[in-house]
DNA sequence: AGGGCAACCCGGACGC
DNA sequence: TGCGTCCGGGTTGCCC
């Protein structure tokens, strides 16, 4: 599911295809998608051109050359295509947008979508969201200052995006498999040392996640190598009774909050 | 504060 | 081929 890594990939690979290309078309095939009237959302959009996009957590933001933004959050299952008309996959697509021959399809926007905003309203939406693990400024040492005094669940933890923005429950599972800790420890019985390690195991995890592209199933364009290059470095996620590549004893899946966890029983404690 | 849970949503996988 | 069924899963909001 798309998280921080898959959709920082989106971001970086469309900067360099969509940007300052005025938008010719548009076309919402599902209106819940969007969060105007269609030919309002169509008329602002017509003649625009994105000046830069930007990820905030699992969210995409394209700024538009009138001042509008536009917001993504592809939630569960969403994804995005880029190319020629024929060469787009075969599924539904709930937004089209153009940039002359060629064209971005949103697809998968069941509970995601893609809201238009003006200027200010997009920063109250996004002001409860917790730090980005992968910013410059996010150390150990903040990590442990959120941690201290917290109670809870480590996976919930990870996973609030109140708490942490981006992550989700693949890389809630594969951080806490780089840092051997369970999914279910709970956040006081963490030592200092465990802190620590789940701090580096965080940006290793993620910072890899990027660099390959992150988990996806499609490309985002024809011919894209890298978009889901993470797919077969995951550790534990999905892996459920397949060797764990550090011990080979069979990785575990259990349901915590209500959520698919999977870790190794042997690594993890 | 934190945990549990329902609701949201519907494409597509799967079974017959 | 065709139809019916059910799953997935981030987020929100509500309750305990």
């Amino acid at each position: 599911m798309p998280e921080l890594p898959e959709m920082e990939t989106y971001r970086r690979l469309l900067s360099s295809r969509i940007i300052d290309r005025p938008l010719t078309d548009v076309e919402v095939g599902r209106e819940k998608s969007i969060n105007v009237p269609v030919p309002v959302f169509r008329e602002t959009l017509i003649g625009n051109s994105i000046t830069g996009i930007e990820r905030r957590a699992k969210h995409l933001l394209f700024y538009l050359s009138s001042g509008e933004k536009l917001l993504l959050h592809l939630m569960l299952g969403g994804w995005m295509f880029y190319g020629r008309p024929e060469d787009k996959p075969d599924r539904t697509v709930q937004v089209e947008v153009s940039f002359g021959d060629e064209r971005l399809y949103f697809i998968g926007l069941r509970l995601g979508y893609l809201h238009l905003h003006k200027e200010a309203e997009v920063e109250s939406l996004l002001g409860k969201l917790g730090p980005e693990p992968l910013s410059p400024d996010f150390t150990a040492e903040r990590l442990t200052g959120l941690l201290s005094g917290k109670r809870g669940i480590l996976k919930t933890t990870l996973v609030d995006q109140s708490f942490l923005s981006g992550i989700g429950n693949c890389y809630s599972d594969e951080i806490c498999f780089e840092a051997g800790l369970l999914p279910s420890r709970t956040l006081p019985t963490l030592t200092g040392p465990e802190t620590r390690r789940l701090s580096i195991s965080m940006q290793a995890v993620l910072k890899e996640a990027v660099a390959y592209g992150g988990y996806m199933e499609d490309p985002l364009y024809k011919g894209d190598r890298l978009t889901g290059g993470y797919n077969e470095r995951c550790r534990v996620y999905d892996r459920k009774g397949e060797p764990c590549l550090r011990c080979g004893r069979p990785v575990i899946q259990v349901e915590l909050a209500s959520r698919k966890c999977f870790y190794c029983e042997n690594c993890q404690h």
